[in-house]
DNA sequence: ATAGTTGCAAATAATTTGCATGTTA
DNA sequence: TAACATGCAAATTATTTGCAACTAT
């Protein structure tokens, strides 16, 4: 089911008509190169081919994220940010994300419970399942004591990420 | 925490130095009016104003969505189909959604583990939890034994939800 | 009166698509 | 060589924003 080189990933593609490229190919290789944890969306991803002096077009990119989301190759998660992220499909390391909604760092975790509820609850409603997600929204405990949703600093760095405001309506 | 009348969202906005409108009066009922288990989308929700003959601009509509996603009155669903849900809030109700990439129907399920372990991993992490949502992605049985994603006919309607496909490339 | 809100139209962001050209099996 | 894939630019879809006019408190 998983597929993690090239070669796995040529005989999917025949098998259902499609062909081995050397873009698909390259794309694979990202996903496979970054570091566990790490999630791309379309942007992040073209950016990296980019500087890795790889000419891929933008259609390319999301023609071929499509796909391999599709074949199950790629895992497509919503954090609510308006664009999907996308990390390689490993059902074995199945594992889920806590977001924080004011400086966006993603927390993964783990547990044996989810799979096992996703299961049930796909069997008895006679579904196939592809994959679940379980996404918790969060905000950093250091940013709802100092005010959080509206007494925000404007310039407020999160003491936990060291990241800076994702968004925020001035009040 | 949570608003469903006219009279405690002023009092919320109010505390926040935000004001009631008609508009995000009118705009709260719907959602109050809408059946359980539905959800709407930033352009069903204008549709629905427009037929209801109420005159709310997209841009009151989408500044409202996402005034009350973060005051906690709605909560913000990602189907993975590039826009956003919403439906009311109510922790008491809390429940999750499992979803068929073919055909676009939700399951509405309820399960008590997952806001345990939601609370659990927000609390170990030091983060304050708002909302938690475990997506199941799925197709039919139907579907699946039928060929999917691949062989399944351009034509094909769904037996369980009786509802068409929602996108496929062409072999 | 003042600050917050709306509507409109223009701007942005994210993604998809048509089509001529290039590539794979 | 036939079917599939790519690149490019234009089109679409979803959402946000600037600003003048309006409205709640």
């Amino acid at each position: 089911m998983s597929i993690y080189n090239a070669a796995a990933l040529k005989a999917e593609l025949r098998q259902r008509g499609f062909r081995m490229t050397a873009q698909r190919e390259t794309i694979l290789r990202v996903f496979q190169t970054i570091p566990q944890g790490k999630h791309l969306n379309a942007e992040e991803l073209y950016n990296i081919l980019q500087h890795q002096g790889e000419k891929i077009s933008v259609s390319t990119v999301y023609r071929t994220l499509n796909l391999m989301a599709k074949m199950g190759i790629l895992r497509e998660l919503e954090f609510a940010e308006g664009h999907k992220h996308y990390e390689l499909n490993k059902p074995s390391e199945l594992h889920h994300h806590l977001i924080c909604v004011e400086c966006r760092q993603t927390v993964e975790f783990k547990s044996d419970w989810i799979a096992k509820i996703a299961k049930n609850q796909a069997k008895s409603n006679e579904f196939e399942l592809l994959d679940c997600q379980l996404t918790l929204h969060c905000v950093c405990l250091e940013a709802f004591e100092e005010g959080w949703p509206y007494c925000l600093p404007e310039d407020w760095v999160c003491p936990k990420s060291q990241r800076h405001r994702s968004s925020c309506e001035p009040h």
